[in-house]
RNA sequence: GGUCCUAUCGUCUAGUGGCCUAGGACACAGCCCUUUCAAGGCUGCGGCGCGGGUUCGAAUCCCGCUAGGACCGCCA
């Protein structure tokens, strides 16, 4: 972890929608940045935009930032030595520079807005840690179709200020260091470098992302299905593998390292080995991520992940011991993508209805198999090894008995299921009491 | 139309002139393990967009082409 503490890096979403994937991305690589060099992750929330901007939607971009584990130093619930953070209450400070603009003649009024002047002529080229030089003259700031020279709106009619100059007075004020932020944001960094120039400011360093495509290799957007953090929360990702996941989409240690925790991400970060190209989001790989977080997790830990799917899924999940219910997800262990998956793969441990609603005998030879677990429930311990040592005996002792034909009744009994862990180690965490319950209810 | 960016297996990537007959991971296929299915182990399939240079030597440097993309809003 290197140290420069005078770092500080900046999100700063416009609470318009949740927090999706490519506002998790950028956020996720300026906290990263922040936590590297044990510098300072701030929150900055662009509201501006009076008509789609809500309290809702920051609170929750506040809280999508908190599930994936992005703690930030300054912000507006916490405040800081550079608030206030919230654009919106920063109309003055706004005004008070754009005025200052006009005054030196390199802004005027139009109306009730304010319009700084490009002139031409001006090398506003700059030196991005991720892309490398990018070579900008000002008389390429043309109207879309035309060759006129586009002056950039700084403040618009209502009084506002608009992005790209609201972000060079709060970034500069705010003391950035870095400005880290998505692709699509190059075209607007030269825009940017005219006005810190104007007002005489030190431009920050830029290193800009590159974006998350979907399947098709489009910009991910709702067609693309689930776009926002919390989506994926409710499919049953969990935060740890979200956060992984991101941190892999244009970037890598250059190790072979791909599973890893956000402290252990925090330490080998650098922003110089972020990649170019945009990278398309992948569910098979977060699926792998995610299931390879959920065998690492601590028995404890792992069941606050799987309970509430149980409990959508109407489970009495209260009528079992935490023990038995962390026993029975460690037997789990390995089985399902997501959190949601591992509840589906298991009800059965937690009740015997599901089961019932799953399976129904046919064609067993039923007399043999009776004979079966008479021998079985006749053991004097009710460990899977014993368990699973009469039953080789019993195959043993019986011409053309095949493992299978009894293993997979029993299976069946027990979890509906014709798919579960070894079924001596389920019947042994189920207790010889609920074996013999659900047994006797297709049986005997 | 203008400006800018990008280009290694299907996907995420390693690679910064020789260690590359290009490495890893996911996905896919096969095998092993096995009471089922996962997990795990092993093997396989599969890529430097094209064309020119520079160099003793290029995935790596330069030029062109092609293909994608971003921005050009009183949205952010």
């Amino acid at each position: 972890m290197s140290d420069n503490k005078n770092v500080r890096v900046r999100f700063a979403p416009s609470p318009t929608g949740a927090l999706h994937i490519g506002g998790g991305h950028t956020a996720l690589f300026n906290w990263l940045w922040a936590r590297h060099n044990n510098g300072k992750f701030i929150l900055r929330i662009e509201d501006t935009d009076l008509v789609r901007s809500t309290k809702e939607y920051e609170q929750t971009i506040m809280s999508g930032m908190k599930w994936l584990g992005l703690d930030w130093d300054e912000g507006p619930d916490i405040g800081g030595d550079y608030g206030p953070y919230r654009q919106s209450e920063r109309l003055d400070i706004y005004r008070d520079y754009a005025n200052k603009l006009v005054n030196e003649g390199k802004a005027y009024k139009d109306g009730e807005a304010i319009i700084f002047k490009v002139e031409p002529g001006q090398d506003i080229s700059f030196n991005d840690i991720v892309y490398g030089q990018i070579n900008v003259m000002s008389d390429g700031l043309k109207e879309q179709n035309s060759d006129k020279l586009k002056d950039i709106v700084i403040i618009k009619s209502d009084g506002m200020p608009t992005y790209n100059y609201a972000v060079v007075i709060d970034d500069h004020l705010m003391k950035m260091t870095h400005v880290i932020r998505g692709e699509d944001h190059i075209s607007n960094t030269p825009k940017q470098i005219l006005i810190y120039r104007a007002l005489g400011w030190e431009v920050p360093t830029f290193a800009h992302l590159p974006m998350i495509l979907g399947r098709d290799k489009k910009k991910l957007s709702k067609r693309h299905g689930a776009t926002s953090i919390y989506e994926y929360r409710d499919m049953g990702y969990m935060p740890d593998s979200m956060f992984n996941f991101l941190a892999l989409l244009g970037w890598s240690a250059g190790d072979d390292k791909e599973i890893f925790t956000r402290s252990q991400a925090a330490e080998w970060f650098e922003l110089s080995r972020v990649t170019k190209k945009a990278a398309v989001f992948d569910f098979d790989k977060l699926n792998y991520i995610n299931q390879e977080h959920l065998k690492a997790l601590a028995p404890d830990v792992r069941l606050s992940m799987i309970k509430p799917f149980w409990i959508e899924a109407g489970l009495p999940v209260e009528s079992h011991s935490d023990k038995y219910l962390e026993d029975a997800l460690t037997l789990m262990a390995g089985r399902g993508r997501t959190a949601k998956e591992m509840a589906e793969f298991s009800d059965y441990f937690v009740s015997f209805e599901p089961v019932k609603a799953r399976w129904t005998p046919e064609g067993l030879d039923k007399e043999k198999l009776n004979e079966f677990f008479k021998e079985l429930f006749a053991s004097p311990e009710w460990k899977a090894e014993a368990l699973e040592n009469i039953a080789r005996n019993f195959i043993a002792s019986h011409e053309g008995a095949k493992m299978k034909d009894y293993a997979m009744p029993l299976r069946f009994a027990l979890t509906g299921m014709k798919v579960s862990p070894g079924i001596f180690e389920v019947a042994e965490l189920m207790g010889k009491d609920e074996c013999e319950k659900r047994v006797k209810f297709y049986f005997d």
